[in-house]
DNA sequence: GCCTAATCGAGACGGTACGTCGGGTCTTGGA
DNA sequence: TCCAAGACCCGACGTACCGTCTCGATTAGGC
């Protein structure tokens, strides 16, 4: 009395076709930014269909979202440095981000990101805990001494949402303002 | 010792087109999204050929950032409310901006205006100083107790930046979420 | 030893949307002429994408082309009467030819036919062999005692291109002068 | 008690202002032929405002009428030869007629002078009379011995004629089709 | 020497059509 | 059933011209 997985015929998805795809996506966002990013385009480059596309992705986004979610898209994920310094180590890691380019057409990759997430909620759920949140969790976790909750949260939700405003923004973000920024959220050095 | 403007004779540019123009974006950009928000569209609703608005503006992103600029978007700006009670106060007016919505396909004003950031450097400059930044400074900088200079715009962007990556992220923002927020970028509540 | 066509997969040309774009292209081109004929308005009228017109033909002129072809511009071949008396059998055709017209802007069916063939050259060769001359070489021939060749050729494309000729300069064509035109050309009334 | 011209103060028509529109016109037209020939690009070249061109122009053909009038468009009027052969002389001038080309599209100027033709009442009219019969008919009198009238009318209408029907159709026209066609039209020549 | 009126250059304006691109759906034939 | 290929309808792109209009400057009579 279980239910069944109900049997079909016929060939399974194509792994060789998925993987094009994302390829492709990746390869073709990387070199003209998320406006430019096409379906057609996509198909063409990955050598497939369209409808092979729009049968397995409800959208463009959702394709982009996935390759993020595989690490195709900036490869293996920058761990926030430890020199000893927490403070110089996320500034550092910050800038890392706000810097992201890629783009053939000059656009910076973290405004492309950002596009990309207004476009489609599963990337932007993606872009914050995974792309973002993730390798910075455990370091800001032990400049705060803090284990985690609202706080540790809110302070990721600051640091990054801060580089954000400013990539989208156009303004030129000095490493001393990078500090002003951690001092403001993970609290003054200590003395 | 002035700059004489070249003098130019024919007709001169048409205000009454201006106007219709920068009235048709807003509308449809609150009734439909950044996304779906055309020159054409704006073209016909405002009843105009749409070389007027090529001749004047270089992409639709520019439209919008001139209808924000004299206010057209999103009317008076709301001014942070003041009850004594710094934190809360902040807290609120956070809210009110992450709650923002006006379209009528259900998507959020905030990550339209995100997107059309993205897509436009002189939106993006004018969301941060002009819509978002700007009423909110004067409430900050008495909140901190501090006058001006990197710390008070870091906090600015860490509030306004961690707002936007909530609205990104399409997820919940508790108030007790935003609270915590205003609590690690302002510091803790005096006791 | 023969031509293989190369084996395409997916879809064929829809034999539908070419019909409809041929019969658009036809009423428009007799309600309006052709200078008024547009590709919007052929697509608009059969309900079809631009683009699908693009695909097949490279202009407005071959379109037109391809409906002469099948006969679908003029109906029926009008054939040059027999009444025993070829001169006036002749000179009937010729004046029905010259007054064509079927164009609600009063604009002579003939001189679109004639902008037509300067605009395109595939139209042009059509316009001469198969709309003006085929009808009229069987009786011409007979006419002139001439089995066919250079002579009887020139003699056609004198008949026609002075009916053309006139109606380019918008001027009266008298029956007595479409007589007269008939005995220069093919040669006077045996006593 | 005859009508006055009612008098009127102010500049007179400039006679500069004409004359350059008038040579632009006929520069742009052997260049790009009457399709790609515009209003703008006439003013633009003439150096003058649209509005002087549709002060006393209808349309582009009259402007084209015009300077077809004044012997601008094909420089002094051919003359049909004379070197006591008549049926040689007419083949001769016929075939230069057939061959005019100037534009830069490679587009036979004939060609666009039909189209100018059927566009434009003006043109159609001077294009017959003014263009080619004129040259023509005096030889064309004295080839046939015939002092005018219908006959010498039908029979020039007939050489023109066929000349733009090939043009038209495309088609090579070697010197012993125009040789048939001037003895088809002529007669035969005198033993 | 004004005034009036028309001309001229320039070009903004509301439109229509251009030819292209891409969206998302549908239809083949092959595996 | 999936896949590649790509035709289909559709809507938007950014550009070119259309014919009308409005400017400021200029230029000729008529007063």
């Amino acid at each position: 009395m279980c239910v069944m997985a109900l049997p079909r015929s016929g060939p399974i998805r194509s792994e060789a076709a998925r993987l094009a795809i994302l390829d492709a996506a990746v390869a073709l966002f990387a070199e003209h930014g998320y406006d430019h990013l096409t379906i057609e385009g996509i198909a063409r480059r990955a050598g497939v269909g369209k409808q092979t596309i729009y049968r397995w992705w409800p959208s463009k986004g959702d394709v982009l979202a996935e390759a993020i979610l595989e690490g195709r898209l900036l490869g293996p994920q920058r761990e926030v440095p430890d020199t000893g310094d927490p403070r110089a180590d996320l500034a550092a890691w910050l800038t890392e981000i706000f810097t992201l380019r890629a783009s053939a057409d000059g656009e910076g990759l973290l405004r492309s990101l950002v596009a990309a997430s207004a476009g489609s909620a599963e990337t932007g759920r993606r872009l914050r805990s995974e792309i973002l949140a993730a390798p910075l969790m455990d370091r800001l976790s032990r400049a705060m001494g803090d284990a985690g909750g609202p706080r540790l949260e809110a302070a990721a939700d600051a640091l990054l949402g801060a580089v954000i405003l400013r990539a989208l923004s156009r303004e030129h973000f000095a490493s001393a303002d990078m500090l002003a920024l951690v001092d403001v959220v993970v609290g003054p050095p200590p003395r």
